[in-house]
DNA sequence: TAGGTGCATATTTTT
DNA sequence: TATGCACCTA
């Protein structure tokens, strides 16, 4: 029974509900009709695969890479893979190690293996290289001198404890940002660089502090019993080299090892997983598989290198190349080949396909974002009947550019779902709530316990923490363990000096709360229950329901989901401890939490970043925000490596789809308040005009420059585009930076003198042309505003319990109402179903 | 110590 | 835009 939980408002504008993708998860369709008469399992798991297919899952001995072009099937042939190798008893299901990235991508192939060989797919270890690490880590703990109850710190937390050494380490954080420490700290960890070896080759100034900055924060992470993410890489295989008998057990066990999306590998991985499989004699059987052309991780230490050398690595190496696409149209494949091709020092692929042409790619060129959401819009509501809601996926570059999409969606009462953003786990309240439950489990956990100290505020403040914190570090104590100094007679340390006795007071209170919640978890408890204890004991949940903050409402209903999650957990894993249930949390992003609800209905439309689409796939794709500092991404506009890794990812971006793609940009778009004029990807320029649609092809902005310019004798950036609506002031800045339209530019000045003359004449009729439009869209645009205002009088006192008309589900009672003004969203409730509209737009009506 | 005000600052991407 | 942080005051 899953019950929904409450959501808020903010929850449900944002939702992230989870993954769900998977209604629409890729499926390599088998060229031959599958479901052919029983045969032996060995041709069972053959049939339909193409030669190469063919050859990567019966291949045997020696490395196995198989480079596979989007689409090309690389799952299925990981999986029958597997499966092959059981089936033909070449393998134990215990012997093999199966790697992926994500969570999802691991789910979907236990999944797939326990539909091929049943119940024995369990005895295999399929996981991300995070999860795997994590359980040898816990196993060997004590070969690490660690306890096995060590936390996993998250970015956010690691920021904090990096606030904490610098400040204690006296670093100048304005010279060397935290954040700015913490990469060049995870470049070093992702290069299994200790801080001892990087103090040996320190370069120049700018190192001692990163050097000082690493040592300082590896000390806390390790009094505090807890790893980084990029620890739990680098641990693994500092202890798997410092261990030989341990290295040798794994190896033994592994016999088989299997990497998925080789080319993130970062070098840490790389490393652990020539570990794991060993050399010579007894070396174990590995298959990567991998595209060179979806590497989009280079920014966190994946390195291509790893694919692109593995013929080196391991010199009996056999290369496999899937180049035969199941899933895409021609001209989609042929749009995403045209952008690829551009990418320098790139081993050329020839994906092909044999489903057709297909529909051309649709192009839109919009003024703003929210003509782009509107043209958006428009297209999903032609779609709406032909297409499932849930066949139909939009992605961004960056987050925040989701906003505007689901304000225009929520407007149309269209329903979607927002992978990825700001994620749950990231909220405060549940950072607070996991802080509380990590305290509990781990006492040495610092961060955490900082965290809570004074959450819900208990009257501890600076000076409390850090008499506490000093009393600490003088006797070489964790600051957890310095609370039970607090009031202590009997401490053989003596008492914590500089406590008010009221600070005394609250502390003993604090830490009473957290000794009952302890011995709770410490005789069975479930998760749950020891979260309630906290909430309930702490006076957090009060704290958060005494507030008028309406934010806070929200809050406690997070809190609720919270505790929902952890009872399903324990539901799923009955005997899992809190500690099971804090590393589930750790490492397993929302993303790739909650089951899909009814399958029966037509779902949502889900919108996700480019690089949570990598995976995926679905019928109809748009592509939003093909802008040159969009997306390509401003940080990568100067660099040719970051801008190929950009292209790459549009590569990505456009090889989800299936049958129809769209793609569109928006001329002036909104970023952080200021509006900013921005040119065409480059990556339009490099499909083919042949393959697009283009339903607009110039913005008004572009139109009106390109008929004054005729004045000009060359384009600029002046004038012109003074006379559009934007602030010159903010155009000037931020065009100046870019390298705008010169592709465009170009091929305006290679044209003869006739063509450019006609050309010029062409578009100054296409000007008049598109000035109409827009002046006719602007009115009407007015109109609904007006029209949106007069209704909005009316509708404005809505209050739960109303009752309202829909034109087109009838009577609904409201249920909830947020926002003010033009923004006003109410949740309404119509015959079941529950649908959030906005009440200036939805065609929505009080009872006569 | 808490709470308010104002200013600065940020936006890639994720296990 | 929205959030956090620093600083100030009560």
């Amino acid at each position: 029974m899953t019950t929904e939980p409450p959501l808020s408002a903010l929850d449900r504008l944002r939702q992230r509900v989870a993954a769900q993708t998977a209604a629409s998860q890729p499926q390599a369709p088998s060229p031959v009709p599958s479901g052919g008469p029983p045969e032996a399992g060995e041709s069972r798991l053959l049939a339909g695969l193409n030669p190469q297919q063919r050859a990567a899952v019966v291949h045997g001995g020696g490395p196995l890479l198989v480079i596979a072009g989007a689409g090309s099937g690389k799952t299925r042939v990981l999986t029958h893979r597997i499966a092959h190798l059981v089936e033909t008893g070449r393998a134990q299901p215990g012997e093999i190690l199966a790697i992926t990235f994500t969570n999802k991508a691991a789910k979907e192939m236990r999944e797939r293996l326990s539909a091929l060989l049943g119940p024995v797919a369990n005895r295999m270890w399929i996981s991300t290289f995070h999860s795997a690490c994590v359980r040898i880590l816990r196993a060997e703990h004590e070969a690490l001198a660690m306890r096995s109850t060590f936390t996993i710190y998250d970015s956010a937390d690691s920021l904090r404890l990096m606030n904490q050494v610098c400040r204690e380490e006296a670093i100048d954080s304005r010279v060397s940002t935290p954040k700015g420490l913490l990469r060049r700290i995870s470049d070093l960890k992702n290069e299994l660089i200790d801080p001892e070896d990087f103090a040996r080759s320190i370069n120049d100034e700018a190192d001692v502090t990163v050097a000082a900055a690493y040592r300082g924060y590896q000390n806390r992470l390790r009094a505090a019993n807890a790893l980084d993410f990029d620890d739990i890489i680098m641990t693994t295989v500092g202890l798997l080299q410092s261990h030989p008998a341990i290295l040798e057990h794994y190896q033994r066990r592994f016999r088989h090892i299997l990497v998925d999306e080789y080319q993130d590998t970062n070098h840490a991985q790389y490393v652990l997983i020539r570990e794991l499989t060993g050399r010579g004699e007894s070396m174990g059987e590995l298959t990567v598989v991998g595209d060179a052309d979806q590497s989009i991780y280079a920014f966190r230490g994946a390195t291509i290198r790893n694919i692109e050398s593995f013929e080196d690595d391991y010199p009996n190496a056999e290369s496999i190349l899937l180049e035969q696409n199941y899933r895409s149209t021609q001209n989609i494949l042929s749009a995403a080949n045209a952008v690829i091709a551009n990418n320098p020092n790139r081993r050329a692929k020839r994906l092909w396909t044999d489903s057709g042409a297909g529909d051309k790619v649709v192009g839109y060129v919009a003024d703003s974002e929210h003509d782009e959401a509107r043209f958006l819009v428009e297209e999903l509501q032609a779609l709406s009947g032909k297409r499932r809601w849930s066949d139909i996926a939009v992605f961004y570059r960056t987050n925040a550019q989701s906003r505007a999409l689901e304000e225009m969606l929520i407007r149309a009462g269209i329903p979607y779902k927002v992978i990825g953003g700001t994620r749950f786990y990231e909220r405060k309240e549940i950072k607070d709530a996991l802080a509380y439950l990590q305290v509990v489990a781990n006492p040495d956990d610092t961060v955490a316990m900082r965290r809570i100290f004074n959450t819900p505020r208990r009257g501890l403040g600076a000076k409390a923490e850090d008499a506490v914190a000093f009393h600490a570090q003088r006797h070489g104590m964790s600051f957890g363990a310095a609370l039970d100094d607090v009031g202590s007679a009997e401490s053989p340390r003596g008492q914590v000096n500089g406590l008010t006795p009221r600070a005394e007071k609250a502390i003993i209170d604090f830490r009473t709360i957290l000794h009952v919640a302890r011995e709770k978890a410490e005789s069975g408890s479930a998760p749950a229950d020891v979260l309630d204890s906290l909430m309930a004991g702490s006076g957090y949940t009060e704290e958060l329901r005494r507030s008028d903050d309406p934010q806070d409402e929200a809050r406690v209903e997070n809190l609720a989901e919270l505790h929902a999650v952890a009872a399903d957990f324990k539901k799923m894993n009955p005997d899992a401890t809190l500690g099971d249930f804090l590393e589930h949390v750790a490492l397993v992003s929302d993303t790739d939490q909650l089951p899909d609800g009814d399958v029966a209905d037509e779902g949502d439309v889900t919108l996700m970043t480019v690089h949570t689409a990598k995976g995926l796939e679905f019928p109809v794709v748009f592509v939003t925000g093909f802008e040159d500092g969009t997306f390509p991404h401003m940080r990568s506009l100067a660099d040719p490596v970051e801008l190929a890794e950009e292209r790459r990812l549009a590569y990505v971006a456009l090889t989800r789809a299936r049958e129809n793609l769209y793609i569109t940009r928006a001329s002036v778009r909104s970023q952080w308040g200021a509006p900013q004029e921005l040119p065409a990807s480059r990556f339009l320029d490099e499909i083919p005009e042949g393959l697009v649609d283009w339903r607009r092809a110039h913005s008004s902005a572009d139109v009106l420059r390109r008929s004054s310019s005729t004045r000009y004798s060359k384009p600029s950036f002046d004038g012109a585009r003074t006379g559009g609506s934007v602030k010159p002031g903010r155009l000037d800045s931020g065009s100046g930076r870019l390298d705008g339209g010169s592709a465009k530019k170009a091929a305006a000045e290679a044209l003869s003198p006739e063509d450019r003359e006609k050309l010029a004449a062409a578009e100054a009729a296409k000007a008049a042309e598109q000035a109409a439009a827009a002046e006719e869209l602007k009115r009407k645009r007015a109109e609904a505003a007006q029209e949106e205002e007069e209704k909005l009088g009316a509708l404005a006192s809505v209050k739960p319990g109303d009752t309202l008309i829909h034109r087109k589900f009838g009577a609904g009672t409201v249920r909830a109402v947020e926002g003010r003004g033009a923004n006003m969203v109410a949740t309404i409730e119509f015959d079941g179903k529950s649908k959030r509209l906005m009440l200036g737009m939805a065609p929505l009506s009080l009872p006569k």
